[in-house]
RNA sequence: GUGUCAGUAGCUCAGCUGGAUAGAGCAACGGCCUUCUAAGCCGUGGGUCGGGGGUUCGAAUCCCUUCUGGCACACCA
């Protein structure tokens, strides 16, 4: 379906034409005055000076040329604005047709990309904690609204599995542990299948390796050489690697699902392995990559930049890779088995600078095809009251986990009393509503942004809040399980009065097609929330001023149940975007 | 220092492909539960859109300049 917008450009481009003026003036847009009309056309101002002609001359001259009867009116106001009103009848129709069309008249896209996300990049031996959060929300939403816009999008966590991380804890087993057999260079036997450490081991073991690294000068070159033991191939700490890895992924795992984060492929920067050495040796090769300061780099200035550029290295005067090398070596697989149209990495913003190395990097060598777009969006940081990072009472940085359930504890108590809700429904309630307070609250900030968290205000659910929405949905629901004797599908719409409150409703859910075009193709799920919300506003005001199930007039009723179904539909869509659900009840 | 992002109501944020009176939420104040869930609804007060210039019929939005703050700037990821 043609949205509403899109419908009134069409015409009146053709008046503009029609009157010999440039097509293009005939854009309408949404109002920003709906206390006057519901959409605004402003070409006449636009072309003024260009026709030399006082605006309103030529938005009456237009006005002559447009019938719009069929939607609605339209008039002309000085100085030269054109405001069009829609018909009740008309919008009731159009929501009608919404209703009854696929993903509510939304068009999905008729060539289909290949887009490859980026949005996970946890190290392996590491907790996920508050940092990993806004990636991961943010990249599970761009991906379901890609998704929903019709694009093929497969997501791959790319863990951070290669590096210093790995060297650190390998460390700390020498030395806790020096008799493990992985150490044992003369060993030639199977290593034990069992991992020598669990996950609580390793949560601690990384951050105490960490902060001995800082102050330990040996300690820290050891876990350097392990690292490059792992890369060359060292059995033993290969065998260990994998334990590590094991053990971390199903942690990790665990964690995103908590959080309805999901990704199709579970690889990381040990997989990109196999490409380095070609990938190195045919940028050597073609005088891309030469040797500076010991370290192999590339060059990455370009003209017209107004600053300089680092070069890109891509490999460690002591032979090792650097992460550089592994997003590279990561491009050249993913080029490889995807074929994408898109990269899309959801970082942290300070990664900027990485990212502009790697991405010119590999269209220098030719990594991927000069079609291929690569996309860096930078998320902010979550800061907490004071401006800076967000950080737990001690000062550490928050686990992810705890984040999550102290939200829940909040919802979970303010259902205890409640006779109707089971003990397992306000678990499942909690987690559904922590959730929504949680991703909502991240979500509906622009994503590059930083924005301050605060547990009291993600806990107030008030207003306009993830909790907010999954609460009008709730009364829908209530609502519509108290009215099975109507189906809601209505046959004609009837002629009749609406009221301020159902015609605002009506224009709010019209707006939905234009809102995912919008969320799509500028990566912004936070215009998702605006619209939820919106619409949420309205269905409420509408609610409060209408009895639907003591409605006396049947085929009034009947329309409404259907129009209380779309709204529901369209919320779930929204919520489902943002990646969170509803409960029945709360 | 260079680059970059930001500065909008007391607080947290929208709005920024230029349009008519700059919007929400929280907080404050005042109403609304014998009627579909009050995690709700209705209303009131609150703004030199950091400052200054410019472009334009029209600027929070575009350009310049300036102040303040965040962040990044070759072998960590």
């Amino acid at each position: 379906m043609k949205s509403l917008a899109e419908i009134l450009t069409g015409k009146f481009s053709e008046a503009f034409e029609a009157c010999g003026y440039d097509a293009s003036l005939g854009q309408v847009q949404l109002s920003n005055r709906p206390d006057l009309c519901d959409f605004q056309c402003n070409g006449s101002m636009a072309g003024a000076k260009k026709y030399k002609k006082a605006p309103i001359m030529i938005a009456n001259e237009v006005l002559a040329k447009t019938d719009i009867s069929a939607y609605g009116k339209a008039e002309a106001i000085a100085p030269g604005f054109i405001n069009i009103k829609l018909s009740n009848s008309f919008l009731a129709a159009y929501v009608l047709e919404m209703s009854e069309s696929k993903d509510y008249g939304f068009e999905k896209a008729t060539k289909p990309l290949t887009i490859m996300m980026d949005y996970g990049g946890p190290n392996v031996a590491k907790p996920l904690h508050v940092g990993h959060l806004r990636p991961a929300i943010i990249g599970e939403s761009v991906k379901r609204i890609a998704r929903f816009a019709g694009h093929n999008v497969i997501s791959d966590v790319h863990l951070g599995d290669w590096g210093m991380p790995v060297g650190l804890v390998i460390a700390m087993l020498q030395e806790r542990k020096p008799d493990l057999i992985y150490f044992d260079d003369n060993y030639e036997g199977e290593y034990p299948e069992e991992a020598p450490f669990t996950v609580s081991d390793l949560e601690e073991m990384y951050p105490a390796a960490s902060a001995r690294k800082k102050t330990d000068e040996e300690f820290s070159q050891r876990a350097h050489d392990n690292t490059v033991k792992l890369q060359d191939g060292h059995r033993g700490f290969r065998a260990i690697w994998k334990h590590i890895f094991d053990v971390s992924v199903a942690d990790i795992k665990k964690n995103y699902e908590k959080l309805n984060v999901s990704f199709d492929l579970w690889k990381g920067e040990s997989n990109a392995q196999p490409y380095i050495e070609d990938m190195i040796n045919e940028m050597v090769a073609s005088g891309l990559a030469y040797e500076s300061e010991g370290a192999l780099v590339v060059d990455i200035r370009e003209e017209g930049d107004s600053k300089e550029f680092p070069p890109c290295i891509v490999r460690k005067s002591d032979g090792a890779s650097i992460y550089q090398t592994t997003d590279l070596a990561t491009l050249v697989e993913r080029e490889k088995l995807y074929h994408p149209d898109r990269v899309i990495y959801v970082v942290d913003k300070r990664q900027s600078l990485h990212f502009t190395q790697v991405f010119r990097t590999a269209r220098k060598a030719g990594i991927v095809r000069p079609e291929t777009e690569l996309l860096f969006l930078g998320n902010g940081t979550l800061n907490g009251k004071d401006g800076t990072p967000y950080k737990t009472r001690d000062g550490g940085v928050p686990r992810l986990e705890y984040l999550i359930r102290e939200i829940s504890d909040v919802v979970y108590e303010k259902l205890q009393g409640r006779a109707d809700i089971s003990e397992e429904e306000a678990k499942d309630i909690a987690r559904k509503v922590g959730l929504a307070a949680l991703k909502y609250g991240d979500l509906s900030n622009q994503l590059t942004k930083d924005y301050i968290f605060d547990m009291e205000r993600f806990t107030s659910f008030e207003g306009n809040t993830g909790p907010y929405v999954l609460y009008t949905m709730v009364r829908i629901k209530s609502i519509l399980a108290k009215c099975t004797d109507f189906d809601g599908v209505v046959k004609e719409i009837a002629e009749r009065e609406y009221t301020d409150s159902e015609r605002a409703l009506l224009l709010e859910i019209t707006k939905f097609s234009d809102m995912i075009k919008r969320a799509y193709e500028e990566s912004a799920p936070h215009k998702v929330c605006q619209f939820i919300y919106d619409l949420s506003n309205s269905f409420n005001a509408f609610y409060h001023e209408n009895k639907i199930i003591s409605e006396e007039d049947q085929n009034k009723k009947n329309e409404w149940i259907g129009l209380l179904k779309t709204v529901l539909g369209l919320l779930g869509i929204g919520i489902d975007l943002l990646g969170f659900e509803a409960p029945d009840r709360m």
